[in-house]
DNA sequence: ACAATGACATAAG
DNA sequence: GCTTATGCCATTG
């Protein structure tokens, strides 16, 4: 049963999203061939289990903020689990994607 | 099939 | 840079 629902390809992808790494919501739209489904991804990492292997956390909004509305444990567990990773913040609160951003076949690093 | 709901994104003021 | 409005689209009842 290969479940090929928009969901578990969600899941599948943000899966590959290496330790100390984050992409957008609308980043992983795209890589799915669908760069308008964004709010089809945050409603997919809703949907996970507790003991899921998905790193639901790497995933940030295009502003490089956290995006988990109401608990606010949510989030504040959610910048523990990247400050974690060594994933520096800057004083705003944001995540600079040229230092952290991923994409599909990014994963050597830049010697420049 | 329809309406409501969001862990979004972008444009406009 | 911040706030509001609008568009989008998978999922759920």
């Amino acid at each position: 049963m290969g479940e090929r629902s928009f969901t578990e390809q969600v899941w599948q992808i943000v899966r590959q999203v290496p330790h100390g790494k984050v992409v957008s919501y609308g980043g992983v739209a795209a890589i799915m061939g669908r760069p308008r489904a964004a709010r089809g991804v945050g409603k997919a990492l809703n949907a996970l289990p507790e003991d899921t292997d998905v790193p639901w956390w790497r995933v940030i909004n295009s502003r490089g903020e956290i995006s988990i509305r109401g608990h606010w444990h949510g989030a504040a567990l959610q910048r523990a689990l990247l400050r974690d990773e060594g994933i520096e913040f800057g004083r705003d609160g944001r995540v600079d994607f040229e230092d952290y951003g991923w994409w599909p076949g990014e994963e050597v690093e830049r010697l420049d």
